[in-house]
DNA sequence: AGAGTGTTTTGATGAATTTCTAATCAGTTA
DNA sequence: TAACTGATTAGAAATTCATCAAAACACTCT
């Protein structure tokens, strides 16, 4: 993943464009390429070092010369591989909980409350994280905040309570997990 | 070109691939992406109007929302595409040219003096280069630039006089075009 | 070995760019 | 219209990175 970032931002200017762009043509060495982009050698060489340690370029000793020659498999990529991230393991429970917030939620609102109850924890879960552990809230504080996920408050009000996610003393809630 | 050369930049940063691994998977907004990758709005933000203005994502309201959604049609296209840089339209005479330095020249060595008076005056044209205006250069060293190129710098000293490229005053040699 | 060539490294400089905070803007809904 | 919410802009701090001059290095050929 990490080469792949690497590689675009290499890609990604202008003067290693243009090295590119001879080397395309022909192979080249250092000294030429400078006079044909009007740059100093030790520019050019720094560009090539790179890009050769990203393996974009290829270099091989001829005579005097440092003969650089492009990698052409790299460019056949269409550019969405370049861009997609490697898929990363998640542990089951982790990805199922994301399938079913994605589920149930569209635009950051809940479409729906959920009939399973440990599909309803999960989306409750989701909403409680709004919720600070260190304050105490009044119900209509409560009751605006989960507004933003839902019209029916009340319902997921109480559910909260009964999952043991929220406290309720004296008219005031706390969130307890 | 610019623009091949804008959209690899646009693409070689970090946290616009997170942006548009995001979108890859649904249409999102600024809040809810700032959320996932903690970072600001404002970054976000930040980001998606620079792709925007570049094309890559789109953007309409929805509600209280923007809704952010990806160019896909960008992504499809080889690598190759990106980097190769548009055909210049230059004029016959200056393509002439180039092709008869690329095929006298091969790793910066003249291969061969060419017997067409045309072909000669333009290689002897790309040697002359290496000859400042302003100075005067004695014989020894104009040998040892042209031995650059080719052995037989008697003859390609003496054909540069001939050209009206140099001239020749006291032993003294003098870039005269 | 030493002269001559082309290549690479080093260190400094300056330009571009990401990120944040704070303030402002722009729709939505009561 | 007023209050709310999300989006955007402005300004500042910090980082990254391309470029060059000069010195060091590596190879070739006498």
């Amino acid at each position: 993943m990490k080469e792949k970032l690497e590689l675009l931002k290499l890609l990604a200017d202008e003067t290693r464009l243009d090295i590119l762009n001879l080397l395309l043509k022909e192979d080249s060495y250092v000294e030429k390429i400078a006079c044909e982009l009007s740059l100093t050698p030790a520019t050019i060489c720094y560009h090539l070092k790179k890009m050769e340690a990203a393996g974009i370029v290829n270099c091989s000793r001829s005579q005097f010369y440092i003969i650089y020659s492009l990698n052409r498999e790299i460019f056949e990529k269409p550019l969405l591989e370049l861009i997609k991230k490697d898929k990363v393991i998640i542990d089951t429970e982790e990805k199922y909980k994301k399938e079913v917030i994605s589920n149930f939620f569209k635009y950051g609102r809940l479409t729906q409350i959920p009939t399973q109850r440990k599909k309803r924890e999960i989306v409750l879960s989701e909403i409680l994280k709004q919720f600070d552990f260190d304050r105490m809230y009044d119900e209509k504080e409560v009751n605006e905040i989960i507004l933003h996920y839902h019209d029916d408050f009340c319902t997921i009000r109480r559910e909260m309570i009964a999952f043991g996610m929220m406290s309720r003393n004296y008219e005031k809630y706390k969130r307890i997990k």
